[in-house]
DNA sequence: ATGTTTAAATGACGTGCGGTCATTTAATAA
DNA sequence: TTATTAAATGACCGCACGTCATTTAAACAT
């Protein structure tokens, strides 16, 4: 943190502090995760005081929802960057769960998106989210069709619906730790039989095989 | 609730104090949704005190990890009465999707089994709970399977597949209401393209002929 | 250089949550 | 009728999010 920035009067000093508090959100999310990520443990690691942060945020979800945004812009461009002209459907669809899980924040955020995050943001915020990322998933799907051999709307929808997978597939990786628990092994064999890799990767090749043969 | 009943001595009398806990907790959650859900008008409306919850229930969430479970049950028993001996791809999904969503407790509650709900219940319960699953599905594979022509692996593998899509493609329906807010076109119409029903059923037929072309 | 104005920053505070536990008391056993 | 047991109670704890009257740093006017 800056300690020469005592007050931020400019719009370019109340942007700086902004994403000082972002950043320092950041490392509260890495540390703690979702669920005991407080508001005034945030304050403490930015190096302000806990009604700093309302001037900047409206709630705690608009904190969550910002990281949000800021993860998915950080993932596609990884991801695009990860891609090659042409790729096997199985090449893309591997190479788009792993840079999804190799981001610390992305899944973890989007899976509470609908249930909780976007609960308590302000429909401004709510609006300008859901902007940025239908300008995602056209940026996602123009880059996939040359890749995969679609047309435009065949690619958008297999954009649309990796996603819907994503979520569905990584439920799993979400649960508790279980390390050092004794769990019996008709219970180990289930859980292992939900491998998510497996299952996003498999079923994300199934899907992009049904859209190829639909007139899209 | 019963008002002759002061206090449960005996194992029946302890079981049908849990069960009347349990139903106003159903009706507490109809009434609420998940995150307005709370211990003290729990209490008011089992017409216990909130103390007396805690003898019965660890935590709050195991309430909700009970009430998912019977919400499985029911929802599957509910499911297989509406099969019939065969039928198509496109009628089996949508039969299931139909009666799923049919149900107020079920899709809610597994949406935030892995991320919220087994994070604060007791090992045993959660092993519990992963055998009643377990149950669940290979009770629904070995139905379905004759149903749709599958290979018993097959059907296995397909209901697990469909449990995914079902969370990932209900995702949509959980977001705020909106209602009488004013949107904007452009994102209205991305959040009409993500029809729950249009994505389950168009994905799930497409998973379950890459299932069936499989070797399984 | 000094006084005035502005709004960023503060932190005590309100409300409500999940969960605990010493105490009370209803039902059973002696 | 009395002693025992454990179900039920409700006051209490710590902590969360979010608010707002007050303080004060910095820009502006004189």
């Amino acid at each position: 943190m800056n300690r020469t920035l005592k007050r931020a009067r400019t719009q370019d000093q109340k942007f700086f502090r902004r994403q000082q508090i972002l950043e320092a959100a950041e490392q509260h999310f890495d540390e703690v995760g979702y669920e005991a990520f407080s508001m005034a443990n945030l304050a403490k690691l930015a190096g302000v005081v806990k009604g700093t942060l309302y001037l900047y945020f409206k709630t705690r979800e608009e904190v969550f929802l910002t990281l949000y945004n800021q993860s998915l812009s950080r993932w596609s461009e990884t991801f695009l960057g990860s891609c090659k002209d042409k790729m096997s459907d199985r090449d893309y669809v591997s190479t788009l769960y792993t840079t999804a899980m190799a981001d610390a924040h992305f899944v973890p955020l989007l899976a509470r998106l609908e249930h909780v995050i976007e609960h308590n943001v302000s429909i401004e915020s709510l609006i300008e989210s859901k902007r940025h990322f239908i300008s995602r998933v056209e940026h996602l799907a123009g880059a996939a069709a040359p890749i995969l051999s679609l047309t435009p709307s065949q690619s958008l929808e297999m954009v649309k619906t990796m996603g819907v997978l994503l979520v569905g597939a990584t439920r799993t990786d979400q649960g508790p730790s279980l390390q050092g628990e004794d769990i019996p092994e008709d219970v180990q064999a289930l859980m292992d039989s939900f491998s998510s890799e497996h299952l996003f990767i498999k079923n994300a090749c199934r899907i992009i095989q049904g859209i190829r043969t639909t007139t899209g």
